[in-house]
DNA sequence: CCTATTCCGGAACGCTCGTTCTTTTATGCG
DNA sequence: CGCATAAAAGAACGAGCGTTCCGGAATAGG
């Protein structure tokens, strides 16, 4: 039927993406989407919507792939010490990657969540979503003795991905790898 | 001489501040500054310059007094403990209020620094400052034996300031004070 | 009181934004 | 082979942006 696509909508979401992730939803204009991406306004707007659903779209892919991506560092198998250190390094490549755009959920919380509800709601249940991975491997990690079972899980769940947040600030606008790595080494010890 | 202004300066300027703490600078128009201030367009340009130039001019303002803030608390009377523990309190209940607008400067780190050179810069410079302060305060504390002299108090320190930007995202984009000083506490055990 | 100087309010400007409309081009199906 | 359908390209639109210009209002100094 008809004429056919000349780019690939999954590979240009995300390169939207990282344009999103690197310069913001109100730093990126549609001109500069449709400049870098190569792809024509129209086309952007039949395929993807409006400008604020294509970011939509492309952070929902984006944290689905980070989602799915912890969910396998978490498994049961792994010790919980070595999937946290190997999630920060993994973290830390991702977000110092292509000059330092961090991640672009929390460039989203900050930039986005106070005036956008939907954007509010959607951090929300990312938060909650990985602390309840979190929670469950440590509350594991307790019932196996990898850890001290007086311990709150919550609370560690809580503090790690606090460290995240702050790792992900920290890694857009310092850029400062080494730095970044000791302190999560440093945060690794609050399971000692 | 002449005609005299008809509003404080620094009221204004500190106003001015609260509005791109919590819109940022890309979605606080130069008409919201107008209208929220209550004060004419040419007076503000004919004050403080330019719209970038306000927001320079308020957030030096903020971090000045933030440094302030930082400095009184890590006194070298102060045990390192209390000093940590009364920080983060004043922080979360700072970042806190008034809806959660999180810190000036962690904001402009995530809009900013990836595209202006200056801010970038100066949330560089910031973060060595208070860096320094909390390195020279947990040395004079290892030499008064009140915490491990085996530690790093450069990693200390970072680990300390991560936190902090982690703290001020989740404050803004989550809100949820409880969770927050939950993390606060969990992060002074890494002195223990 | 008069004048020089500053402040203020509003109209206006040029520009860029996100979005839509129009036209042309290409393709699959009967 | 057309014909219906969809994609692409570019012009165009209204709205909002940051900024500037201009004329009137107010006040301190002579």
């Amino acid at each position: 039927m008809s004429r056919v696509k000349e780019f690939d909508e999954a590979e240009v979401l995300d390169q939207a993406l990282e344009l999103f992730r690197a310069r913001g939803f109100k730093h990126t204009s549609f001109n500069d989407l449709v400049q870098e991406l190569g792809v024509s306004r129209q086309s952007l707007y039949d395929t993807y919507g409006d400008k604020q659903a294509l970011y939509q779209t492309a952070l929902r892919r984006y944290l689905d792939r980070g989602l799915d991506g912890i969910r396998r560092k978490f498994d049961d198998a792994t010790p919980v010490r070595a999937a946290f250190a190997s999630f920060f390094d993994t973290m830390i490549a991702g977000t110092c990657a292509n000059g330092s755009p961090g991640c672009l959920m929390v460039n989203s919380m900050v930039e986005l969540s106070p005036h956008d509800a939907d954007t509010r709601a959607l951090a929300q249940a990312h938060a909650r979503e990985i602390e309840g991975i979190f929670v469950s491997r440590l509350s594991l990690a307790q019932r196996q003795g990898e850890i001290d079972k007086a311990k709150d899980p919550v609370a560690l769940a809580r503090f790690f991905y606090h460290t995240i947040l702050g790792l992900a600030v920290a890694s857009r606008a310092l850029g400062d790898k080494a730095s970044l790595q000791q302190t999560a080494r440093l945060a690794l010890r609050i399971l000692d």
